[in-house]
DNA sequence: GAAGCTATGCTTAGTAT
DNA sequence: CATACTAAGCATAGCTT
C-alpha cells in the first residue's frame, strides 16, 4: 500500500566522505551506518563462514561491537594470550590497504605512530614521576594511569615479560639435567 | 568507452543469506564482500570521525584486518565487560613458568613477539623504538639478570601486574555497555 | 533522539576476460 | 585468482512523525 505521506523526500542525496560537520546529522549517521556495518559484517559471516569481529568507537568513545561467533573468540585468535592454547594465524595487511585504496589510514599511520610514540612518552614521565617515594620502579604507583595510558602500561609490561621468558629459557637449559 | 561484451549478464541476483555451497563462489562473495565491508567501515570513520576495527579470518584461517586510525590501537582501547573474561591486561607470568614446560611457552612468545612485529611491519614501519639507549625502565636489560635475580624480578612484575589488573577493572567498571 | 518513509546512489551476483 | 561489466537488489540522506 502506497502512502504518499507528501512525498517531500529528496530520495537519497551524494555526499561526499568527508568529516559531517552538524554534529546532529553526525550523530544519526553514525547509528544508521554503523547498523548497516554490522548487518554486512553479519552477513559476510553466514554466507562465506568465516569469522568476524568488529569494535567501534563513537566520538563519545562509546563503544559498539560485533562478533561472529564472538567478538573475543575472533580477538583472541588474532592475538591470542600467553595462557590461550590457539595456534598463532599470521595477520595479512598488505592487501587490504593496497586493494581498496584506504588512502587515508595509509597517510594517517605515520602520524599515528607518532601520536602513539608521544603517548608511550608521557605515560612514561608519568610512572617516573610517580614513583618518587618509592624505593623501585615496580612499586610505581598505577592508581596515576588513566584509562588512555593503561592499555600503553600493560603493553610495556607485555614486552618485558616476553623478555623475562625468554631469560628464563635461556638460564634453564643451561642447568644440568634434572630427574 | 561502451563494451557490448554481449550484455548476458542477468544482474544482480537476490540471494538468500544462507552458507553459500559452492567452494568457487563462496570464495570470490568473501573477497568481494570484505572489501565492501572494509569500505563502509572506513567510510564511517571518515564521516563520523569514529575509531573502527575489523578482524575477519576466511575459512582457511587466513586473517584480514581493517582499522582506522589502525588495528591495534583500537583493540587496545577495546576491554570486554567485566562479565566477559580475557581483558587486554590479563597476563600470566607465573603459572606456566613454574607449573609447565618452559620451552613450549618460549614458543609460543617466539611466536607472538615475530606476529606482533610483522603486525606492526606491515601496518608501517616502526612503533618498535629503535633500540639505541633505554629510555624507560621497562626497557631495563634483561639479559643482565642473573639466575638468582630473575624469581624476584618475576615477582615483582606479577605484584605490578595484579596492580594494573585491578585499575583496569576499575577503569572497566565505568565504560558504557556494548551494544 | 528513535522510527518510518521515499527516491536515489551504491553494492554486488552473475558473467565474461 | 584479480578485473570489468551490467542490471537489479539494497542501503541510506533528507524529511516527517
Amino acid at each position: 500500500m502506497v502512502k504518499p505521506g507528501g512525498g517531500t523526500s529528496k530520495g537519497r542525496q551524494r555526499i561526499e566522505i568527508c568529516r559531517i560537520e552538524d554534529k546532529e546529522r553526525r550523530q544519526v549517521t553514525f547509528s544508521k551506518r554503523r547498523s548497516g556495518l554490522f548487518k554486512k559484517a553479519s552477513e559476510l559471516s553466514t554466507l562465506c563462514g568465516a569469522r568476524v569481529a568488529i569494535v567501534v568507537f563513537s566520538e563519545g568513545r562509546h563503544a559498539f561491537s560485533f562478533g561472529s561467533p564472538s567478538v573475543d573468540a575472533v580477538l583472541r585468535q588474532y592475538a591470542p594470550l600467553p595462557g590461550d592454547d590457539a595456534p598463532v594465524v599470521d595477520a595479512d595487511f598488505g592487501e587490504d590497504y593496497e586493494a581498496m585504496g584506504l588512502r587515508r589510514a595509509a597517510e594517517e599511520t605515520k602520524e599515528q605512530v607518532a601520536a602513539e610514540k608521544a603517548r608511550m612518552d608521557a605515560v612514561g614521565e608519568k610512572v617516573l614521576q610517580a614513583k618518587t617515594g618509592k624505593r623501585f620502579w615496580w612499586e610505581a604507583d598505577v592508581e596515576a594511569l588513566g584509562e588512555a595510558e593503561l592499555p600503553e602500561f600493560t603493553r610495556a609490561l607485555q614486552r618485558l615479560k616476553d623478555c623475562v621468558r625468554r631469560r628464563a629459557d635461556k638460564l634453564l637449559a643451561a642447568l644440568p639435567p634434572q630427574q
